[in-house]
DNA sequence: CTGTTAGCGCATTCAG
DNA sequence: CTGAATGCGCTAACAG
């Protein structure tokens, strides 16, 4: 039993193969009259378009990639992308697109990846994540000619149009709620400098804090966003006499570890130290004490990513879209610091 | 400036558009001394194949598919799936193939998406996971026609070849373990009952605990795998005035909120009750006392399953695959029972 | 051993 | 408004 084709409703309808294209595609160039009768013969014979045969014929592969230069280790453990990647899905099925999803060792070989996409044809644009300052990606994907959105930042360069979260103002969300607690010294655990959110993060926090700053210096650790340099870094923050009050934490597993890591130096949370991290997730309210943390909602955030990639694929101009600024949401480990 | 086809090639290299596809696809039908310049043409010319042509014309899309029904927020904690993922895409990438990755609402969501990629022709065949008892997966597969292999376990109906691992024996090494600490009451916090792989450590559990049982019944409690049901049933188990000194936790989040809860209610770890968790990830490490774990490699029993389904495509037999038994990592939550 | 030719399934010209 | 004809880029018959 062969999988029927335009000829095969064309031939049950008693029309051309034409009429039918124009039928399905609902476009001008048949009547009413006849557009019902091809409808119902494909509904019928269960017709569904072969994508590769549409593909060839429309120049379009109908399949958008999205590759990530990740740690499988790093992002198993962050929901995030899971929840970005569903986000992602519901937009793209929608719109009769397919997902591409890779994960690679770096950027170089995500570019090489793209390039190899591209050439084939398998895909039409792609979605890149976590952009990097200094970033080759923008550029080279330009020079292929392959569109493109960025999720994460505007593009520094311009060259990509960009979906994102206000970083700033979060983090000065964050740093307000420890103020209205009364701390006074708070520091930042980051992640690593090449990321453009992170370092969008350390200079608003740098600027938060400086703004009602009494006098104390805020203390600023870089990481790798591991567990490893998250307990790390809480070490040598509590370490100093004059140690913070709070400690902001750039992902979820870092303020987890932190937390073991003051406890195990002595320190408790919330009592001496408030902690909050920067993203929710199963981990942060399994902890004891459960974690304060800023709420995004990555589902709502990749929808809107694929759906600006596919309007550019549609045609229409590229633009920017920042998100409003994510929900702080209170739990335990946030309180008024030590008398 | 227009991407290059193979009768570019064939111009370029002064020969036939058949001479180059069999020079390109390896086959005889060419001297060597051609192959050699069509090559040199081919690479000069930058020439990449045309997926959608080459599918139309093989008959062949070239991309499996992958759909997984899981709530997203399950799925981002276990680094599992981003493992499994990863060595998928291995194996994929190695053989020229593409991975379609789709997040879907149920089984019944799953079957529908597998008839719309099968009908579309997007995919030539899909890695199924999470088997479950009374699955209609199987045989919907099996009436579209479309090829497929089970991660996860064996097919009870015995229609898709299956790769998986050893559960059973697994499960024997942590009794094994605890038993040889000296635990005599041992619980069992399972998964739901509707996988498959949760039911063969149930019996295996079962099996194991009644083999040395010295009068004391073995405990086992199903949940659901959240973090909220690994708390109650820990708590419910460690209620009992003959409380068991160890409990098996069918996943790494529920071991976690076990031990919290436990700590909660007196229950120190593991001096009064050891823990161990089935599968092995960061939130096993960052906890104090960290997990004795049972560590599989996801990533290599994603890359065999791959590899079987393309073998299936390539036209050899389907075959099952079973994997040796994992590693039992021992850490600080295991100890010997109190006096 | 080489080159010519005819599809794969769809979209889209162009005549009728 | 409809139908026949053509091309998308590649593969695989077939004949030379």
């Amino acid at each position: 039993m062969r999988r029927p084709t335009i000829a095969d409703i064309a031939r049950r309808a008693g029309v051309s193969s034409a009429a039918v294209s124009f039928a399905l595609n609902g476009r001008p160039g048949v009547s009413e009259h006849t557009r019902q009768r091809i409808l119902a013969a494909a509904d019928a014979l269960g017709w569904q378009p072969n994508t590769a045969a549409r593909a060839l014929s429309a120049k379009r592969a109908g399949a958008v990639g999205l590759a990530v230069a990740r740690p499988a280790r790093t992002l198993g453990v962050e929901p995030f992308f899971m929840q970005l990647i569903s986000g992602i899905q519901a937009e793209l099925s929608e719109r009769a697109n397919a997902l591409l999803f890779h994960l690679v060792e770096d950027v170089e070989a995500e570019i090489g990846l793209y390039r190899r996409w591209w050439a084939e044809r398998r895909v039409d644009g792609v979605l890149v994540v976590d952009p990097r300052s200094a970033d080759p990606r923008p550029a080279a994907l330009r020079s292929l000619g392959m569109p493109a959105v960025l999720a994460g930042g505007p593009d520094p360069e311009g060259i990509l149009p960009g979906v994102w979260i206000d970083d700033a103002r979060a983090m000065a969300r964050i740093v307000t709620h420890l103020r209205e607690l009364g701390h006074q010294r708070v520091a930042h655990v980051s992640g690593p400098s090449g990321l453009l959110h992170t370092e969008r993060r350390s200079a608003a926090f740098q600027a938060a804090t400086r703004r009602g700053a009494t006098g104390t210096a805020p203390t600023a650790v870089t990481t790798d966003f591991s567990e490893t340099e998250g307990a790390r870094a809480t070490r040598s923050l509590l370490a100093a006499a004059d140690h913070p009050t709070a400690i902001v934490y750039d992902n979820d597993v870092m303020a987890v570890a932190g937390m073991s890591a003051a406890r195990q130096a002595g320190v408790a949370v919330p009592a001496d130290v408030s902690i909050v991290a920067w993203e929710d997730s199963t981990l942060c309210r399994v902890t004891h004490p459960t974690l304060t943390t800023l709420s995004r909602d990555p589902s709502r955030f990749g929808a809107t990513a694929a759906g600006r990639l596919l309007d550019l694929l549609d045609g229409e101009p590229p633009t920017d879209v920042e998100f409003d600024v994510p929900e702080l949401i209170v739990r335990e480990s946030t309180a008024p610091p030590p008398a």
